[in-house]
DNA sequence: GTGTCCGATGAACACTCGTTCACGGGGGCG
DNA sequence: CGCCCCCGTGAACGAGTGTTCATCGGACAC
């Protein structure tokens, strides 16, 4: 229980913290605000002075990370370069802050369903908003002649769904060095939109 | 509720079937043994003639889905034909089973944290006897200079996370048919292991 | 016809859930 | 000092949880 106060976090962060690591360890019908407030080491009713409830707490956790992705994002990306350039900054960016963030972003494509309608719209729109990043460059690079996709719209979920997989399995711990995940990530999807960096081609 | 009964139909099929669907929407935590037995019209403690208790119903799911997925996979793949091919019918098996049972392999993926120890163990085997199957593809492609894969235990996971995702975006109702998706998918992965169809190199 | 057994019932068990509320202590501001 | 206002407590609420059990109808074997 309890973390040692690092610098500022208060209880409303700390919260945020925990939540965060067992919505995404057990889901967020798993987890009741017993379980949250336990694992800080305060009373359950203590949530609700910065909460007003459960489904405002996994709400305020989705929006946040969300923006916050969107944010770290644009500004990884320089969308004045080529689109092969674009994507691999895409791809670097996203494998690193999915392993980063890993609690953040699992929580973010597996409790959408969890949510109830006003809030599910919000981090849809900020969802289709990342999306829509990834597929517009997926669009540049094929209208430039630089990939070969067949449909963009579906490429983009493949190559979205490959890298948000990756925490599933990969240990920090084991035999892969992240750098070396993040080469083989950037070189497989860069290989699947038919521009390798081993080829003369782009 | 309740089926009009077709064919052969007995209840603990029918109450496997609603739990596989209610499990895949919700989660294992988010259904309760009430809303399975009232989805199929009968008692709650009707289940329990069946199943000795959520958690059995659970592992009886995934246990059965995995082996009928790793002999339905068997089945589909020439293992005496060129790694080209084999990955190509893997990959076109592989989505269209997803396609066909959506929920169950959904769960199989998702659903791991619900199992206890037991459970897990049982299931994790299976999974990682599919797992394997794909891998050997890519080794042998590799080997034998078909495929240039810098490492098939990464590029295996990417794969079948690539795959995995289509059911929580393809709608059958859609604009794209779905022989038009497997083809995608085909493609784009056999452009990321470097052996493109178009290609003259395969 | 009689006996057996499978499977469904509905009430009940002890427990956990999210949430509310009256209360109190302690720091900042007048 | 006196006031207020965060922010924490602990007990309680009604509802819902997985599971158990005595009961009973009806199909099938002899």
């Amino acid at each position: 229980m309890a973390d040692l106060e690092t610098s500022r976090s208060n209880t409303k962060d700390i919260l945020r913290d925990h939540a965060r690591r067992l919505f995404a360890e057990r889901g967020y019908e798993g987890v009741s605000m017993r379980d949250i407030a336990g694992s800080v080491g305060v009373q359950q009713s203590a949530i609700y002075n910065h909460f007003a409830s459960k489904q405002h707490l996994l709400v305020d956790l989705m929006v946040d990370h969300m923006e916050d992705l969107i944010r770290s994002m644009r500004a990884a990306v320089d969308f004045r370069a080529t689109p092969r350039e674009q994507l691999e900054s895409f791809v670097r960016f996203h494998v690193n802050y999915q392993l980063d963030n890993p609690d953040a972003l699992f929580i973010a494509y597996m409790e959408l369903r969890s949510l109830e309608p006003e809030g599910r719209e919000t981090v849809v729109v900020l969802r289709d908003e990342y999306e829509l990043a990834l597929r517009g460059i997926l669009d540049a690079g094929d209208a430039a002649g630089e990939f070969e996709v067949t449909n963009p719209a579906v490429v983009a979920r493949c190559i979205l769904a490959m890298m948000t997989g990756v925490t599933v399995w990969y240990k920090e711990t084991g035999p892969l060095g992240r750098e070396a995940v993040v080469d083989v990530f950037a070189e497989t999807i860069l290989r699947s939109v038919g521009c390798s960096s081993a080829t003369a081609e782009c």
